[in-house]
DNA sequence: GAAAGAAGTTCCGTTTAATGGAACTACCGG
DNA sequence: CCGGTAGTTCCATTAAACGGAACTTCTTTC
């Protein structure tokens, strides 16, 4: 139905037939849809299952598209929807908690701050949209990156790691065991680690099939913040983190 | 850098490679990042952007996701996000209005309603999320169709046309003819043509490089939706259709 | 619950295109 | 004008896509 040239279209055709029916595709279906033959088509699914750019909805007979295109869209493309999407749930940290609060983005192999939302009578905030957040100083970024698979988490590693303070850890070893307590207990700590006598605190946020690429978090004065206990911050974030990732994935 | 089987792999993970870095990556850079030799990646990038996977940024040497996947992924992953960015813009135009506004959005070869704002001393609506909008019969289908490849519209015209009222027009050539309209004006209208005695309006929502795929509406009762001027709801939608545009796309 | 039909899967000889090293050209800074 | 880097083209080799046919599930249907 299209013109032939090269493999690509054939895959691409499949994921537009696929794409255009939100329901899920079965193989003989995709096949009136791209007019290919049978056995071409159940190759075609296959790979493109293989590579998780298909997924099997129910059964093992309809396919959608899969996580790992999910996940390009969040990395590359979906940009101020997930901004919006967390604005609101922001504002209602920094309602309850009185400190700054802000959604983090994994990037690539790195992490930077996205939306944020301060306190009215705060001036200025210590975490400007877009800032780079280091893996291992930022609680938001080893929220992140405590999740992600283990080449790009090396990868992250490969950099030069800045001693921000004389409270940084900037071992590697160190970083991989601050992520294992991470992974642990499901939120992260960063005390007077990126700027000098400030707490944060994250959780990480999945995204439907696509694993975590957001995190939520809260930053402010360890003095201040220190009015809260550690259970009832990584409480409230965890829960900011679900409602965030309900309503990045659902339907 | 990763496992070795099929050729999508390698799409796959120039893909990735490209995804990761928002700003768009060179030749040398994918090559740096895939590991792959350099006449491989060129083939594959250009491979890729001939489907229309990837773009070119400014001048030809840079590569970032193209309008293919922006296209593939509103059409089957989005979902909640576009419906949370429009919202707000939705809940405005009914504060101005007072009438029904809903955001549409094409899926497949069909259109249908998505998030809704009602009235709050409205009862019922006459539009419920997930309802299908025929492309004969609904402004917001007409609104998204006008601006679709002619293939697609095809594929849409070919489904059998209800006629829900005395004024429904069911035959193809009238409804090219009102894509004509809607197309030329920028806007379309629908009157008594789904819902008896319900008047509609709706304006095309255009994402980044991925052409038209949303519309938003209004819906209300002929008698009462009349009161404002065809000029005055078209300059409304379209000014709501351009901030969810900004909403969806931007950065 | 057995038989008929449809949907999905596997096989394999043929054909086509992906592969990647090397040679070539365009571009840039000095 | 020259050295270095990025991008492009070539082509013999190799590997993989191709798709018809045969086979194996699942679904109906009576």
């Amino acid at each position: 139905m299209s013109g032939a040239k090269g493999i690509l279209n054939r895959y691409a055709a499949v994921l537009d037939a696929v794409a255009a029916r939100p329901d899920g595709l079965s193989l003989t279906e995709t096949m009136q849809a791209t007019g290919l033959p049978r056995g071409t088509v159940h190759r075609l699914l296959g790979a493109l299952q293989e590579v998780g750019y298909l997924a099997n909805r129910d059964s093992r007979k309809v396919y959608v598209l899969g996580p790992r295109l999910v996940r390009l869209l969040h990395l590359g493309v979906s940009g101020a929807s997930a901004d919006i999407a967390a604005k609101p749930i922001l504002d209602g940290l920094v309602e309850k908690l009185g400190e700054t609060a802000f959604l983090a983005r994994l990037a690539g192999d790195r992490v930077e701050s996205s939306a944020t939302a301060v306190p009215s009578r705060e001036g200025q905030s210590h975490v400007h949209p877009g800032r780079d957040m280091p893996i291992h100083a930022a609680a938001s970024a080893k929220a992140i990156f405590a999740f992600q698979e283990a080449a790009l988490i090396e990868r992250a590693l490969e950099r030069p790691r800045i001693r921000y303070t004389e409270d940084t850890r900037v071992d590697a070893a160190d970083v991989r065991r601050d992520l294992e307590t991470v992974r642990h207990k499901g939120y992260a700590v960063c005390a007077n680690e990126l700027d000098p006598g400030v707490l944060s605190y994250a959780a990480p946020v999945a995204v439907d099939g696509a694993g975590v690429l957001y995190s939520v978090g809260v930053v402010g004065l360890s003095a201040r913040l220190a009015r809260y206990t550690e259970a009832q911050l990584a409480g409230d974030l965890r829960a900011a983190a679900r409602s965030i990732s309900a309503r990045l994935s659902h339907e």
